[in-house]
DNA sequence: AAGCAGAACAACCGCCTACTT
DNA sequence: GAAGTAGGCGGTTGTTCTGCT
């Protein structure tokens, strides 16, 4: 029914594959302005070649501020055993219980790590049940099969913890260090938006025939980083351009956001 | 150092639902 | 109410990274 491509007049053939650095800068930029919505029409005045889709789905699973970086934590596994047991594969449920967790790195955790454990488990049980006289263990079903498989792998999370939970307490003294800054530079983009009204923008947007020249000439042109200088200057793209926003998780980054906050 | 296997992660695809016209 | 569209979701695949031999 929709179509990746979707939009009009979409005639250039959408990329594919891993996102580049200015595309990533790019799309920060059109989504601080444009807000998080309309993502065909976003990819389309961006000069993105990609869908919509593909966008939105960067954003929110890479370039997404609030997004938490690092492994899941000890607490996060058991939380997460615990909500698959109850809701089983909603992971996007799931990752709402999990601040700055995506649906999408919920869902490969669990399939690296906790199915494997449940199989092992489900396979030591079957043996087991094979083992013994089966008159006396007919009544093993598949519930408590993954049951048991579940209340072990938590058990096995918990005594992981130590490690764990270290690695999660540096990456949270990181992450805070770095929100302390992002809220700064959000502070910035937010002066800056709040020059323009994005209801009224949208609305003119949608009022106007001519909307992609429009936007387009607000110095996308598929190429944000050439024409970032046209006025006025986003603090946003600087920042981008400077502090490589797009690399979140990059230790250099954080140190140049130290950096970036001492000044 | 090279090769391999498994883990981790990023991205795409197709379907579904909610919303708009 | 029907049709079309945008966005969300879960499943799957492809690529990169990491540790081991």
């Amino acid at each position: 029914m929709c179509n990746n491509s979707g939009g009009r007049g979409g005639a250039r053939a959408a990329r594919k594959g891993p996102w580049a650095e200015n595309e990533d800068a790019q799309l920060v930029w059109f989504v601080r302005l444009l807000g998080e919505r309309r993502w065909d029409f976003l990819a389309q005045v961006s000069g993105l070649r990609r869908t919509g889709k593909s966008c939105r789905l960067r954003w929110v699973n890479y370039l997404h501020p609030g997004l938490k970086r690092g492994r899941i934590t000890a607490d996060e596994e058991r939380l997460i055993l615990s909500l698959h047991a109850e809701w089983g594969s909603r992971w996007s449920r799931i990752a709402r219980k999990l601040p700055g967790r995506t649906d999408n790195e919920i869902k490969n955790y669990w399939r690296t790590h906790m199915r494997k454990k449940a199989q092992e488990e489900k396979m030591l049980a079957k043996k087991k049940a094979v083992a013994e006289a089966s008159s006396s263990t007919t009544s093993l079903t598949t519930t408590t099969c993954s049951a048991s498989a579940t209340a072990t792998s938590s058990r096995a999370a918990t005594t992981e913890a130590p490690q764990e939970s270290g690695t999660s307490m540096d990456d949270e003294a990181e992450e805070e260090a770095t929100t302390s800054v992002s809220e700064e530079n959000k502070a910035e983009v937010v002066q800056y938006c709040s020059a323009v009204d994005i209801d009224q923008l949208w609305n003119d947007i949608a009022a106007s025939e001519s909307y992609p020249e429009m936007m387009m000439s607000w110095g996308s042109a598929g190429n944000v980083a050439v024409a970032a200088p046209v006025e006025p200057s986003s603090p946003v793209w600087e920042f981008c351009e400077d502090y490589s926003l797009w690399r979140i998780d990059d230790h250099e980054y954080y140190n140049k956001i130290d950096q970036h906050a001492l000044n």
